[in-house]
RNA sequence: CGCGGGGUAGAGCAGUUGGUAGCUCGUCGGGCUCAUAACCCGGAGGUCGGAGGUUCAAGUCCUCCCCCCGCAACCA
């Protein structure tokens, strides 16, 4: 196979503070699609991953746990390892920010930004969230605590050393200006303008109040504070700035693939670091959108909302690990926000995978089983249906690879799925169970056959970087087990003839969605109460334990300020002459003295309601009852047994409630 | 005039350099029976947030306005 030159892309080094959820695996399995993709091309690929783990949030909760902060990240990061097992993460490195590789190549480039005179040493202070392992500044602060998950902050001071980020500023904007294409989308790069423009202050980047880092050279009782620790892993994992082989042979970095709450970590710091150490600058960062979760983005410290399973261990023992990758893949646009929940995840996974493609490896192998003897014939003949077939299969590849130069997954599926659609379009233009009834249409069964193979091979091929172990299925199934799946094979469509199929279970099988919601939210439900068992904070317990209300449809903001709720003392309070249940008030609000009725008489004696203050629906439009008119409405509660119990308040009577 | 992101069929979304408005689901009707009650065809449904403007031509460019979502401020 050709070789196309060196690819090299790279995800985020993942902070070890707890378990990664399905936003991270996101961006992992779009960088590892990516990888997959390249090498399938004939590129010389090198995937890189890993974790971030220093820092004073894990030494605290190191500490916590009463083990050394070692023991807790290694504990962690297995767990992630495993998960990238699981899967199928074909990175090529995992680099670890606690690895001695890293500890002293991270060294070398602070040695280098320090000759260079872009070091300093100075003061910094603060309010300071330890959880968040952030600095704030007052303004920042909301109600005084941090913005960020609002526990409390403590105001730190501390020697510091400093990075003249300032001194860059222009560069990075020229930077941004020769080669638009750096950082992408173009949202992200006008807001980076933007926020350079605001005037970019030099970097703190040590850290004195903690231990658990990288020491900072000739002055060890400061250690490096994130940026320069972290970001560097992309060029320490190759070996480090002095490197020849590795870093020769990959760096400048192709593709940073990040979150887009990172963009500014990586398309200003990591550039100008890397100016700074006097190395090639990546060739592009992207910046992708979140997974948001009811509208939220998914979160680790914050409780899911709704009953959706997030934990992708969960879903992958449900569902397998193509699906799940499948799902992300295909139903999110690169760089922009989308919502997950299980109702559309399980929907993409029945309607593309079990009905189109599962629905059409089968029913072809059954096919060609019952009508050929499960060897796949020649094909014979030729007419427009099999030549548009055959022109969409073998066009496929090309679109495929121009999506993906894009990173639109979602595309790059989609057109995966324009063959799988049109090879179930096919069925039914031939019409083979037609066929099969007349002799003397044996040629034309016989290529209908063949077809239908040849394309699904092609799916086979186009469907392997995204999903290999369902790319492999097919191709037993249609007979091809233990063949190399070859790039260029998607371009022809005459490898088949001879082959025996193989008829094997469902490759995916059909969900019922509605059984199957109905399960996860009970797993998530579990998950929720598990979790409030282990937690010591009451308010946090609540909170996992809370179940969503019943409601009515929910009403927007304008809806409720049409309704005009007063407060109002009740002077007087008698039976309604002509009706057992209903009581009869005259309310006090502000000026107005109106007639009010409620039906609450099986709950309260009039007298025991007269001087109450209460809340009156004081815009209803009045209405008769047995004879009385009633301007407005009483608040109560449904108490037990039916019982009605007035909402009362303390607010003087005449006050507006809103 | 705080920053940014949005407003496109009932829902969720695509719409590259301006040139007949698309996709998936849902819905209605039809076809088929090889297949995982799957598959295929067709219909209905959009004044592309609003108003101006540029243009032979605007969802796509310009101006103003409205609304929604993050952040900041504050509140419901």
């Amino acid at each position: 196979m050709e070789n196309k030159g060196k690819f090299y892309i790279t995800t985020p080094i993942y902070y070890p503070s707890s378990n990664l959820h399905v936003g991270h695996t996101y961006c992992t399995v779009m960088a590892d699609a990516m990888a997959r993709f390249r090498r399938m091309q004939g590129y010389d690929v090198r995937f890189l991953t890993g974790t971030d783990e220093h820092g004073q949030k894990i030494q605290t909760l190191a500490e916590e746990k009463g083990v050394t902060p070692q023991a807790y990240v290694d504990e962690v990061v297995a767990g992630i390892k495993e998960l990238w097992k699981t899967m199928e993460i074909s990175y090529d490195d995992f680099i670890r920010t606690t690895e001695e590789r890293h500890e002293t190549r991270v060294q070398q480039i602070w040695n280098r930004m320090y000759e260079k005179g872009d070091i300093y040493k100075g003061k910094y202070e603060g309010m300071y969230c330890t959880p968040c392992e952030s600095f704030w500044t007052e303004s920042q602060l909301v109600d005084g605590k941090c913005p960020d998950c609002g526990r409390p902050v403590v105001k730190a001071e501390e020697e510091a050393y400093f990075f003249k980020l300032s001194n860059y500023a222009q560069k990075i904007l020229d930077l941004y200006e020769e080669h638009p294409e750096f950082l992408q989308p173009e949202t992200r790069r006008n807001e980076m303008k933007a926020f350079i423009n605001q005037g970019l202050e030099d970097l703190c980047v040590s850290r004195c109040t903690f231990d658990w880092g990288v020491p900072v050279p000739n002055d060890p009782k400061h250690v490096m504070y994130v940026w320069v620790d972290a970001l560097s892993n992309y060029v320490t994992a190759l070996g480090g700035p002095e490197d020849t082989e590795l870093m020769g042979k990959y760096w400048p970095a192709d593709y940073h693939l990040v979150g887009k709450e990172i963009v500014r970590f990586h398309s200003i710091i990591w550039p100008a670091m890397l100016m700074s150490a006097d190395l090639p600058l990546p060739k592009h960062v992207l910046g992708h959108g979140w997974l948001l979760l009811g509208g939220e983005k998914v979160s680790k410290s914050k409780a899911a909302k709704g009953l959706d399973v997030v934990d992708p261990v969960i879903l992958i023992e449900r569902y397998g690990i193509d699906a799940l990758k499948y799902f992300l893949l295909r139903e999110y646009t690169f760089g922009q926000d989308g919502n997950f929940n299980n109702e559309v995840m399980l929907k993409r996974m029945n309607y593309d995978l079990a009905n189109d493609l599962g629905n059409l490896v089968s029913r072809t192998v059954s096919m060609i089983e019952k009508y050929c003897g499960g060897v796949i014939p020649a094909a014979a003949i030729e007419d427009d249906f099999d030549k548009d077939l055959k022109a969409i299969a073998v066009g496929a590849r090309e679109k495929v690879e121009a999506e993906m130069d894009k990173f639109a997954f979602n595309m790059a599926l989609e057109e995966i799925w324009v063959v799988v659609r049109r090879a179930n379009k096919y069925i039914d233009e031939k019409a083979p169970w037609v066929l099969a009834k007349d002799e003397s249409k044996k040629a034309e069964l016989d290529t209908v056959m063949k077809n239908l193979a040849e394309a699904i091979r092609v799916v086979s091929v186009l469907i392997y970087p995204f999903m290999h172990t369902t790319s492999d299925e097919i191709r037993k199934q249609i007979g091809l087990e233990g063949t190399e799946t070859v790039w260029d094979d998607a371009l022809v469509f005459d490898l088949m003839e001879g082959v025996k199929v193989c008829k094997g279970n469902a490759i995916f099988p059909r969900i019922d969605i509605d059984k199957e919601l109905e399960i996860l939210s009970g797993i998530a439900e579990e998950i929720a109460k598990k979790k409030a068992a282990a937690s010591a904070d009451p308010v946090e317990k609540a909170i996992l334990e809370s179940k969503p209300l019943e409601l009515k449809d929910e009403i927007v903001y304008d809806d409720f300020d049409k309704m005009d709720f007063r407060v109002g003392t009740i002077l007087k309070a008698e039976k309604h002459p002509k009706a057992d249940k209903l009581l009869v008030f005259q309310v006090k609000m502000g000026t107005e003295v109106r007639q009010v009725i409620s039906g609450v008489a099986d709950s309260y004696k009039p007298e025991e309601m007269v001087g109450k203050k209460v809340v009156v629906v004081a815009n209803l439009k009045p209405r008769q009852l047995r004879g009385m008119e009633s301007y407005g409405m009483l608040l109560f509660a449904d108490g037990e047994d039916g019982k009605s119990i007035v909402v009362t308040t303390d607010a003087p009577d005449g006050s507006v409630v809103c």
